[in-house]
Formats: structure tokens, sequence, C-alpha cells
DNA sequence: CCGTTTGTTGACCGAGCGGTCAAGGGGACG
DNA sequence: CGTCCCCTTGACCGCTCGGTCAACAAACGG
């Protein structure tokens, strides 16, 4: 492993990562060797341990990486709105648009959850986007325009509305985004209420 | 492995399983191989193969047993309830409830939602709970008492507040169950709605 | 008291894993 | 041309894994 990379070197980083993320999305990770991985690429073993410490290292690098664009596209899509019942639309929306552009990552973030190697870096990027919520939902609460409840749980109720429907509209194909996007955003607000 | 077993055999099987389970919510399904688990017994390696023809097919035992359990105790919740809102509340409060009895269950089953090998098993307790979902909401939608939508996005939303909330309960130890529950309900029920 | 069935042991196996490393290619620059 | 240094190779290592099996113990029915 080397830390300082010549372009063609940080071109190949990124293959791996791509096809390492890919593998991962397909077959889990534990299942997926390293010798998949270099084989997918159709190069030897050693480029891998010359670019990463570790399969280990690897997907930390990957969640670390992932979340970052993500978090990213989200501020984006917020920037210059004020309103926090319109932020925390438009972060709904902006999940929903980066996952259904990056599918893999989906079953990727979902395994690192349930392994406690890597369960703390998903959970300090867990933590960085409930406070973000939070953050308008207090903003809301102020304002009289959201219901006056722990705005911690009422971050990580939305949070599970997204993932679990975003998880559907990605496995059921047939689902379309903006109709998915459109009833989060609604039962988010609104709630089962007729 | 064989099919007919004495009550002593029926208890050394159950054994196996409680302890897997055990371990698999500590350390993981791979990293934890089937001599951990006859270890963690005191038996010899032998004993786990007269019970289960492979450790897959033990994780899938696990599976189909605690749905089964979890769903016979949301069904005993809500006997002899007519309403349909108050079927959903009392199926929720159960799901919270089982799991705070269960927790171990919680991580094996976010872990079985990422390997292609089980998720076919989870798909299927999932499909079954969600249609029970889905038949509440149609009574209530008929009655006018839920917003006309289509049932199985609301249902899939409701099941991801209650996932995900259930999540952060069991894994923050200070956040009192009921007041989660609680929540769990008036966010399905209302949103953010003041 | 013996035969059968049920349950248990732990050494053993082949396979595959993550990771190492001595050796060698090839582009850039003098 | 020589000589760096970045990058690549793939055989190899130690180890652990899931799974097998011949032998044996314990319980039970007759």
């Amino acid at each position: 492993m080397r830390r300082k990379l010549t372009p063609r070197g940080r071109e190949r980083r990124e293959q791996l990562m791509t096809c390492a993320a890919r593998l991962f999305a397909e077959r889990g990770y534990h299942p997926t060797s390293v010798a998949d991985i270099v084989a997918a690429l159709g190069v030897g073993k050693g480029v891998f341990y010359w670019y990463f410490a570790s399969k280990e290292e690897l997907l930390t690098e990957l969640l670390k990486a992932s979340n970052h664009d993500l978090r990213k596209r989200q501020q984006h899509a917020i920037e210059g709105v004020a309103d926090p019942v319109e932020r925390i639309e438009l972060g709904i929306r902006a999940t929903l648009a980066w996952f259904a552009q990056h599918r893999e990552y989906f079953a990727i973030i979902q395994f690192a959850a349930t392994d406690e190697t890597f369960a703390p870096v998903l959970a300090r990027n867990r933590e960085i986007s409930i406070a973000d919520t939070i953050r308008h939902l207090k903003d809301g609460i102020v304002d009289g325009r959201i219901v006056d409840r722990d705005p911690e749980l009422l971050a990580h109720a939305i949070h599970g509305v997204v993932a679990e429907l975003t998880r559907h509209a990605l496995i059921e194909g047939d689902v379309p985004l903006d109709e998915v996007a459109e009833l989060c955003v609604a039962f988010s607000l609104e709630g089962l209420h007729a």
C-alpha cells in the first residue's frame, strides 16, 4: 500500500473501488474474495494490496466516499432554501435520487450495519445525517409548523420511511421513483391522516 | 441430520438454535463458525450436524421460527379488535414489544436481508406482514379514516418507521420503549403535522 | 441382557481465504 | 543507453472454514 499516487495510480484505485462495490452489492462482502475482485478486473492480486492495506480498509473507504458524495448532493439540493419543511422535503428527494443512481451502495450499507467492524463508520454517517434533520425539525417546531415531539425520534422516523421506501423502490424495479419520493414526503408530513 | 427426535433431542436442537442466535447477533453470521457454536455449548462438532444439515439451514430455521413467533404475538394482540386504525396501532406495539424481548433477532434479520441466500426467506416474511398491514389500511381507506394513497407504499412506510425506531431503541438502551411505541403510532397516524 | 435406535465424539479433509513477497516490466528523465 | 521508481505479477504461506465419519456411549424396548 502506497500513499502518493500518480494519475494512473489514482485511476486504478478507483477501478478497484467501483469493481469491488459492484461485487459486494451482488454477492455480499464476506462471500466476495479479494481474488474475485482482482479477477474481475483482470489483474494480479498484488495490485489490490498496492492500493489498499486490507479488504477491510477498502470497504471502509467505500463507505466514507459514498457518504461524502450523498451528503454533497443533499447540501446542494437544499442550498439557499430557508423554509425548514421545504428543506426536509428537498433532502428526502435528493437522497432518493442519489440512491437511484448508486443502487449498489444500498446493499453494501445495509451489510455494513450488521458487522461490528464497520458499524462505527456507519453510525457516524448516520449521526451526522440525523443531526442535520434534527436542525430542520427544531426550526419547524419553533415556527409551529411541526408537531412538538422529540426531534431526535422524529428524525429517525423520517429516516426509516426513506430507507424502507428506497429499498422497496430499488428492489421492485417497477415503482416510479417520483411517486415514491412523493409518498415519502407526504407520509412524513401528514402520516396516514385522511 | 435426523428427522425424528426424542424430547431430549428436541431440547438439544433448541439449545443449538438459541446459542447460535446469540452468537450470530453478537459477531455476525459469517464470522461465527460452527466450531464456535458447539464450543459455546461444550459439545462436539458432530452434534451440530446431527440436528442440522448445514450452517445455512440453521439460519433459515432461525428466521422462520422467529417470524412465526412474532406473527403469533401480533395476531394475539389484535384479536377481537375491529377498528382498522386500532389494529394497526396494536400491531405496531406488539412488534416493538416482541423485539424488546428478542433483541438478538434484529441484527440477524438485518444481516439476512443482505445475503442473497437468505433474502428470499426474509422477503416472504415481509410480504406476509405487508399484506396484513395492507388489509387494515384498505379497511381504513374505505372508512375514510386513512388517506387514499397506494396502500402498499403506505404499508412500507409504516414498516420503515417501526424498523428504524426499533433499531434505535434497541441500540440506544436509554430510550424508554413505551415512548418509542407512542411516537411510532403518532408519526404513522399524523406525520410531522402540528 | 441383548439389539436397536438415538445421540455424541473429535480427528480429519479439501477448499478457499486474506495476505506476502521476490522478481520483473516499462515509462520518464538524464 | 542507464537507472530510477511506480506498478504489476502470481506462486506461495499459514490458517480457518464447513463438513465427514468411524467409533463409541446411553437409553430403551423386548
